[in-house]
DNA sequence: CTGTTAGCGCTTTCAA
DNA sequence: TTGAAAGCGCTAACAG
């Protein structure tokens, strides 16, 4: 079948151990008999075996991550950032989306453990990190992304929500708002929850007031049944500014004030989203938004578990915590 | 390190063969033995080293996919479909994403190879397929995704695009439309032609016109760009309907029709776009769109390859090309 | 039904 | 600088 370093030696005319130095310390051998085996290796379209080499050197060059949601753009970037980290180190990148499920989660975390990878990146499904503890005390290196790690346990990268949340209602009080609404929910969603406490604090800081108008989803249809809801009001009760926890929530909104043509985006009302999907700058208005550097979570994490990789358990760990940024467009500041 | 079949079959009291046996043919071995060994494989905490079993075996259980745009809800979509159909059978799938670059392709190919997949899905990069063709003769199973091939060389799945645009076009002539605009570009792109040529056979069947509005790429902003130039013209010289080559294009016509006021869809011009994106749905006119089953198309891939794995060579190279389905909405049949 | 044994392809001492 | 040999963990004969 496929051919192996004992028929690229005889070809070459060398031992196979030769040939192995060639593949990994080349620097070792002397350069006419590089060339005669590379020949060899071209001429026979040698491949090398990674599970042969693998088995040898007792560690892997594949990190796994799970993602909860292999759709969400924001952890196609997460994994886009990991992969492209990886790659500079000669490491691959397993993806498994664990779809929210904690079985799911489990069948790919058996799986990458019979792969024996080097290190785990994982956004986890629920609470029960148990099973990853055992992972990790067995010399597995672990890495939670977008979570932060509430104990010493497990390294982490997630993005602070609470200064997402700050970011944009500072930007609003900026631009002169006083009268803001915060748009989201279920408040139990902990990102929702800790956007809200951000934009609390600023809007406290400014001297400005944080309504709170409750959604039961993330969803443009529920930020369009809000949108309806203010433009109802008569205009002196209308906020003059919304912080929507999500860009979904605010294109509904847009939506809604557009469609009716009753109010003026931004100079009635201006709107900030959260996320920075792509969609974001296409709406009708171009919507001002948080964006969260899913990209860089993605490779910080890589990071993190070469790190670990290399320094072994004793290492320690840390908790990254990144910043979003506000991009600005016209649903805030008119174009002039 | 990790524990080995060796220390199971201490602690069971057995021999290693017969560990071996326990985790592969358990039928093979006396119920009390498969007790006492899966009690040490418990207690010892042993997870299988896939490597050395795939050493041992000669073949993998991990197929690559390889993917145009990771960012593209098709392609992941194509993913979680193959990813499904993979896990059913005890399959695992690596995603790499080539990000249409020809060497990233080459890089994932050469990761693949080098682990010895069983199996390749490639959605290709280029048009250069040579190097899967040495792959292929090599014995590795490739699958071509969302490209139909041309040849008798690779078996494929793809859509079935020309029947796209006929559908499309079917359902506007369906609902009394006659005067019929296809919105879309560059023509180079295979896609856009081949949903053009559907279109332009329907409308020539049905009597209608289809005139041409060329964009410069599928994006809101040239479809914002075309929809100001159609409601620009006089009413009577506008088209009744307007098919555009995906759904960016369509929010974005969409939007210049709203945003103005000044053109009622469907009542004067129905849309209908392409791809049944997320977004279609929550369009401030909810979009009728053209659905490409792209979970079947990754589920039908792992088929595909299952059938040439198992069967060899000589099977017969299978061609599958799925037809689109049309998602009727508002912005063709209003709502009542 | 269970144990023994020979490798899978590679890397890595250790000697020459 | 190169060659010979041992063995990673597992599976699949084959023998008992």
């Amino acid at each position: 079948m496929a051919v192996s370093v004992r028929e690229v030696a005889a070809l070459a005319g060398v031992s196979l151990g030769t040939v192995s130095n060639v593949l990994n310390r080349p620097d070792k051998v002397a350069p006419g008999t590089v060339d005669r085996v590379q020949a060899a290796i071209a001429e026979l379209g040698f491949v090398r075996n990674d599970s042969a080499r693998q088995l040898r050197a007792g560690r892997s060059s594949t990190v796994g991550l799970i993602v909860l949601d292999g759709g969400n753009p924001f952890f196609t970037d997460v994994a886009r950032g990991a992969e492209d980290a990886a790659m500079t180190r000669g490491l691959a990148v397993l993806v498994g989306n664990s779809d929210e499920s904690a079985d799911r989660e489990q069948t790919y975390v058996d799986l990458f453990e019979e792969r024996r990878v080097a290190g785990l990146l994982v956004s986890p499904a629920g609470d029960d990190l148990a099973r990853l503890e055992r992972l990790r005390d067995q010399g597995t290196a672990v890495v939670l992304v977008d979570r932060r790690a509430d104990d010493d346990h497990f390294a982490s990268v997630s993005v602070d929500d609470v200064a997402g949340g700050r970011l944009a209602v500072e930007h609003l009080t900026g631009i002169g708002r006083r009268r803001i609404a915060f748009v989201g929910g279920p408040s139990g969603i902990r990102q929702v929850a800790d956007r809200h406490a951000g934009a609390a604090a600023a809007a406290a800081e400014a001297g400005a007031t944080l309504e709170v108008l409750p959604t039961t989803s993330l969803s443009v249809l529920e930020g369009r049944r809000i949108g309806e809801e203010l433009q109802a009001r008569p205009a002196t009760e209308r906020p003059d500014a919304v912080f929507a926890a999500n860009d979904l929530l605010a294109v509904g909104l847009e939506q809604a004030f557009i469609m009716r043509g009753s109010v003026r985006v931004p100079e009635e009302v201006a709107i900030v989203g959260y996320d920075d999907i792509a969609f974001a700058e296409a709406a009708v208005v171009p919507l001002t938004s948080v964006r969260q550097p899913a990209q860089d979570l993605g490779r910080r994490a890589i990071e993190l578990l070469v790190a670990q990789v290399e320094q072994g358990q004793g290492i320690a760990l840390e908790h990254v915590e990144f910043t979003p940024e506000l991009v600005v467009r016209q649903s805030t500041v008119p174009e002039r």
